[in-house]
DNA sequence: TCCTTAACTTGACAGTGACTAGATGTGGAT
DNA sequence: ATCCACATCTAGTCACTGTCAAGTTAAGGA
């Protein structure tokens, strides 16, 4: 479909290109490191390229967040897989978001710590799946009615302490592993659910 | 002590005037607003006069930051002071807390959305007495075994919430009061506490 | 083959945080 | 009262950022 390698004029797929640098930039050196002359440095091309593929430097962090989110949905589903009732599986999702935010900090932050709130097509599908499977697995697990202020419960727990682990602000007294235990568990009964 | 209107070489209180100015652009502009020219340009010295009260931008924003802990602080004390009993006194810090982060949305992101910690003797002393009135309140409320995880329980739920309400990542089904509802009224539940 | 047009480069601009060197004035020691 | 060390502030500069304008290159359809 496109040449990626071959060095000429034009790129050929410059915009995965970006995302993809700008994915590696983000890994090396977190959120401050990604930025959109950097990004284009580390695809090859000039510092103005970019703004053909992307209209402001917000359209590639959204474009970058979506990928993360693809990931997280991918994570949190194989977190879930093994787990045998619905109540359980709750479990091992909140301990799987916990685990990514924990191990890939700089893609969570941009998913969520950004102050405006990014926007692109790829990014709400994503979004919208990753929404999709936490209002699903609540409502399996704690009936339907309502499932959205539910699965909302569940979800600002989990982000809540993800949030506060990463970016530090927890007390030095704090035993991470006991209080995730707690935060993990407390979840089914928060909603109601039967184990 | 120190004259604060007469134009003066010296300005004689610039640290605290930059920390005035860095909260009126907080407020009126974001995040995005407080940069360390700006705070300068507002307190009427030249770009580089806060480097001698502060090394770096990040000091700065550091004891704005503790201001807003403060603020913080007395607005709980303020919400939960006319609670008869310990659980609904933590109900009613739960709305507090809320409804500060949704009031003062850049104060918020700053104190808990920046990516590096912050650090600053000031901004440590704040945050410690949040600390401290949380965990006193739930040791009051579900009894002073395992408090801090407990304190972290509540905690990350109402920051959880917060977070996703003001940065604006709610689903757009969502109906935020009755949701509010749910996490608050989960508060005491969800740590064993017998109202 | 030409020629429209998307993709890319080059150069510029205003803004940022940080650093340096020099100007200014305050307050303590004499 | 005088002087001087030192904290404070200004002015200028640097490297960096995102964005824009104008020119260059080559791809692909007519």
């Amino acid at each position: 479909m496109a040449r990626k390698t071959a060095k000429t004029y034009h790129h050929g797929d410059l915009r995965e290109a970006l995302i993809k640098a700008g994915r590696a930039l983000l890994e090396k050196g977190g959120v401050e490191a990604l930025t959109l002359r950097a990004c284009a440095r580390k695809a090859g091309v000039s510092h103005a390229a970019p703004q053909h593929h992307f209209a402001s430097i917000n359209d590639l962090l959204a474009d970058i967040a979506a990928t993360g989110f693809e990931d997280f949905v991918k994570a949190l589903n194989k977190a879930a897989a093994r787990a045998p009732s619905p109540v359980e599986r709750l479990k091992a999702m909140g301990l799987g978001y916990v685990a990514f935010a924990r191990e890939r900090p700089a893609v969570y932050q941009l998913m969520f710590g950004v102050a405006a709130p990014l926007s692109s097509e790829r990014l709400r599908a994503a979004k919208a799946a990753a929404w999709e499977q936490l209002a699903n697995l609540v409502s399996e697990a704690a009936g339907p009615e309502d499932k959205e202020a539910k699965a909302m419960q569940v979800w600002s727990a989990v982000h809540g302490f993800s949030m506060l682990l990463i970016s530090q602000r927890l007390p030095t007294m704090i035993n991470v592993s006991r209080t995730l235990d707690r935060v993990v568990n407390g979840l089914a009964p928060a909603i109601g659910a039967q184990p």
